[in-house]
DNA sequence: GTGACGATTTAAAACGTTTGCAATTTTCCG
DNA sequence: CGGAAAATTGCAAACGTTTTAAATCGTCAC
């Protein structure tokens, strides 16, 4: 292995000139020659010198870097959504030569108040946010400030522009009802968390958009409601909508995870998927693939959808575009063994 | 929101004090007047001044970052360990302050060239490195340059001594076969990988050992081995092991992975796990618990094991300790449905 | 009142890079 | 060969912080 250069000092005094043109040398400016351009270049390749990242961020004004904040998550986290989303991220900024910054949110300190910090020690050029809630302070944050963001999700507030990407829940959930309604369902029942995230509102709303399209009187739809991170209580939900004669034929869960607790009970109380009771999720998490039948969902495709994000970020970043920029994914149908036909009427 | 103080600068002419003085008053120095300290503490909060890290990067030489390069996947990541893990190091990192940079390698870049790009250009403190292989280029590399780091896994090589932490997969493979020849088995099956990465090779002669220990001229085992990530190659292998009378009435799989399809192929061949074989995997991944009926396998406690990785990283770059800091974690058993009592012989 | 000592505070250098502007060298033309 | 223009290179400031060494202030004993 060749001998370390550290800094641009050394470099320039092995080549015998001045730290500026060997900087400028090596950033390809023009009006270098071409010979000591390649002089520069060949000598850093041989010598391993890489630049230092602190200084030129320090005069720059540019650090490379995109952040995210984790979010804080339950002790059990069920699916692959983190793992996918920084891949994701990670495969869209390496080929801008950027890299990803984690920051996590310590037991007492507000995710906002990481944000800030981030955003304020000059560690990053851009911010990527994600599971938006119905009132974000995130976003009124970032957007006071005019700093460089993109959301992974949207806000139902539409006054509020930003640059956001998001998965069309809306039309998933719609697609799901006619796909089911053609399949002779008419009693329907959602689950679906108590938490103020925006995504809980789009799929109700294009759930709710499919049955007006219909316009038919029959159709009716419980609703399941529980607290995300309490099972306990899920499971109740759940127990409560599918209990009776008089229980939904076709159960459309916010996303996997519920629509797999779903085919567990429905298993204990003695329902066969998809004779019984058909059942829908969204996420397509790796389980959803395992738990038998085999649960039929949507595929929201993270990582395609992260790797866009980190693009439109680095976009947002370099070019500053007055209008922002937003970004909407149509999630595909997954279809495996969890639905059918409805059952033949009770009555 | 009060208005932003950006710089040291800024803050000290607010106070009428120098730059000097107000630095060392919010490090806390003894030397600055306590009177000072908290005034000039007082008036960093309400100023919501946040230091600039380049610049204190720059001067200190430290960037409280510490680095992981993401390892390249495949296409379709069936676990949540990168998730986990990245939460793990998250929560060990935030306490002490620190933050995570996530590295990704391009495409044609290899793994080690970002390493080095991570550690020379002074972006992190430290790195975390996972996924040994048997030869490890980075390691050799990290070593050489005596920069600190852990590794998440061991080298079978033991006299190059470094920072790890690994769970003990030996253990867990002998735990594994004992609880199966307990319960009659004595005709096992191996399923693992053809590439070269160590814990392959820690938890095979675990299980050997375990078989050494018994002394039982009948133990018979026979092995399947596929590329990682050839998934048609994975199942041929299996199947050529399940297939015929004389086949394993008990299957170990190298992780959870394989198990799964394991458990597939023998249900397409028409064998109920566990009456006719039973199987055993590693890692406890989600789908595991779905996959009916029900993975036994090992549980590494992926997000533990990183928390404690990131603890004794801010510890080697804080004390730069004289000998390295092991540390074994024995995975625990998660005995689900998929073992069972040896099926009766068949002669 | 003076000198000295401890308690506080400050000036200035340094970290390694980028960049505006000036200096130097080369090239070209008459 | 002289001079101007063009091409190339270099000087020095700046980014915001930490830190070494030195300056200032107040206090106290004599």
């Amino acid at each position: 292995m060749p001998t370390r250069v550290t800094t641009l000092k050394e470099l320039a005094a092995s080549l015998d000139l001045s730290i500026t043109t060997v900087s400028r040398a090596l950033a390809g400016h023009e009006q270098i020659a071409l010979k000591t351009r390649e002089r520069v270049a060949q000598a850093a390749r041989q010598a391993g010198y890489v630049p230092n990242t602190a200084a030129r961020t320090l005069v720059s004004g540019r650090s490379g870097f995109v952040g995210l904040v984790l979010p804080v998550r339950g002790p059990n986290l069920v699916d692959s959504f983190l793992g996918e989303f920084v891949t994701g991220l990670g495969e869209g900024l390496v080929s801008h030569g950027a890299d990803l910054i984690l920051a996590t949110a310590a037991l007492g300190h507000s995710e906002l108040s990481v944000l800030r910090h981030v955003v304020e020690s000059g560690r990053a050029d851009g911010v990527v946010v994600t599971r938006i809630a119905e009132v974000d302070e995130r976003l009124a944050y970032l957007r006071e400030r005019g700093f460089p963001f993109v959301a992974h999700g949207r806000l139902l507030d539409s006054d509020f522009a930003y640059n956001w990407l998001d998965t069309d829940g809306a039309h998933a959930f719609g697609e799901a009802f006619d796909m089911l309604y053609d399949l002779g369902h008419r009693h329907f029942g959602l689950v679906t968390i108590s938490e103020p995230m925006t995504f809980r509102h789009l799929r109700q709303d294009g759930l709710a958009a499919a049955i007006g399209r219909r316009g038919d009187p029959s159709v009716r739809l419980d609703v399941a409601t529980a607290p995300r991170f309490d099972r306990g209580a899920r499971i109740q939900a759940i127990n409560r909508m599918l209990q009776g004669p008089d229980r939904p034929t076709a159960v459309i869960a916010l996303f996997d995870e519920l629509a797999l607790t779903v085919m567990e009970e429905a298993a204990r109380a003695g329902l066969t998927v998809p004779r019984d009771l058909s059942i829908i999720g969204f996420d397509n998490v790796v389980a959803s693939a395992y738990a038998p039948p085999g649960l039929t969902t949507f595929d929201a495709s993270i990582r395609q959808c992260a790797r866009e994000i980190a693009d439109m970020l680095l976009t947002v970043i370099a070019e500053r575009p007055a209008a922002p920029l937003t970004r909407l994914i149509r999630p595909t149908l997954v279809p495996r063994a969890s639905h059918g036909p409805a059952p033949q009427t009770r009555s």
